[in-house]
DNA sequence: AGACAAACCTGTCTGC
DNA sequence: TGCAGACAGGTTTGTC
């Protein structure tokens, strides 16, 4: 589901409960991502008894900080993974793995039906050391992108341009939908080999990713399917998306005669316009 | 380094 | 209506 517009509007949307007490934690007793052995002891020392202090955002990871706690608790929404707050009392969905029962009668809840999420903890001041995340890239909304430094990375990665910003180390956040909106944005073609791109047009590119994720973020994230922020409302930028899942389809420049397309890209679906894509 | 496949898991949609 | 198969926003791991 979840890329970096959609992660950055869940953080943004768990304001309410900034300064809420977690009084219980509860986990569903079933693993998450590759069937790790989920740490239960681990998130009830970093969080249980806790005052919600910050959440912060690296990538596509949440990072939930409680007050005195030398421990953060570490989020990853995978595919279908969600992290939402419900006002009082209310059923358990389905596919709900952890739970935080907060002082003032509010449930926080981890869902995530395929599993592929990950909840655990890291230590506070050496987020970067934590095994998840020390191989990522910086992030686009808090680190930016140095112009130069994206440049230098482009000319280092002999594989396809998409492959390469699909892969978080050069750049954190984007995923599926966006590297191939940002690449439209751009004018270049999912399957140009990355060193070979000019300077100018790394430079567009950076640009784009930068614009695409902001329009996404503007627009709440993107819903196709799971996604709702942390209130759980959809987001409403599946309405604006220029060739993700619409093949078939004119290209969205009103100059251009093309018409999307759709190809596997390490059995990832890629959209673009062979006309104006190069 | 990178290509490639498979793995993790469930839900939903398509076609017969 | 039923069932098999394909596919889904992500990441990791192993082999070549």
């Amino acid at each position: 589901m979840p890329e970096l517009p959609e992660v950055e509007t869940v953080r943004r949307t768990l304001s309410p409960i900034l300064g809420a007490k977690a009084e219980k934690v509860w986990w569903s007793g079933k693993n998450l991502r590759l069937n790790k052995p989920f740490d239960l002891a681990a998130i009830k020392e970093a969080s249980e008894g806790a005052t919600l202090e910050s959440v912060d955002r690296i990538g596509k990871y949440l990072i939930l900080y409680w007050k005195g706690r030398k421990q953060a608790v570490l989020v990853h929404l995978g595919m279908s993974g969600r992290l939402r707050y419900f006002e009082g009392e209310s059923e358990r969905p389905k596919h709900t793995h952890v739970e935080w029962s907060l002082k003032d009668g509010r449930i926080l809840r981890f869902s995530d039906p395929r599993r592929f999420g990950q909840v655990e903890t890291l230590q506070r001041g050496q987020e970067r050391e934590h095994a998840s995340l020390t191989k990522l890239g910086p992030d686009p909304l808090t680190d930016g992108i140095d112009p130069s430094y994206f440049y230098q990375g482009c000319k280092r990665r002999g594989r396809s341009i998409k492959l390469a910003l699909l892969d978080q180390s050069l750049v954190a956040g984007l995923g599926n939908i966006y590297v191939s909106e940002a690449l439209w944005m751009a004018k270049i073609h999912p399957t140009r080999i990355a060193k070979t791109l000019s300077k100018t047009r790394c430079e567009n590119l950076r640009k784009a990713s930068l614009e695409v994720l902001d329009r996404a973020l503007e627009h709440g994230g993107t819903s196709l399917k799971d996604f709702v922020s942390a209130e759980g409302h959809a987001g409403e930028h599946s309405h604006y998306l220029w060739v993700y899942d619409r093949e078939g389809k004119p290209c969205p420049n009103s100059e251009c005669p093309g018409v999307i397309r759709r190809i596997v890209q390490q059995a990832r679906a890629t959209f673009y316009c062979p006309r104006c894509q190069r």
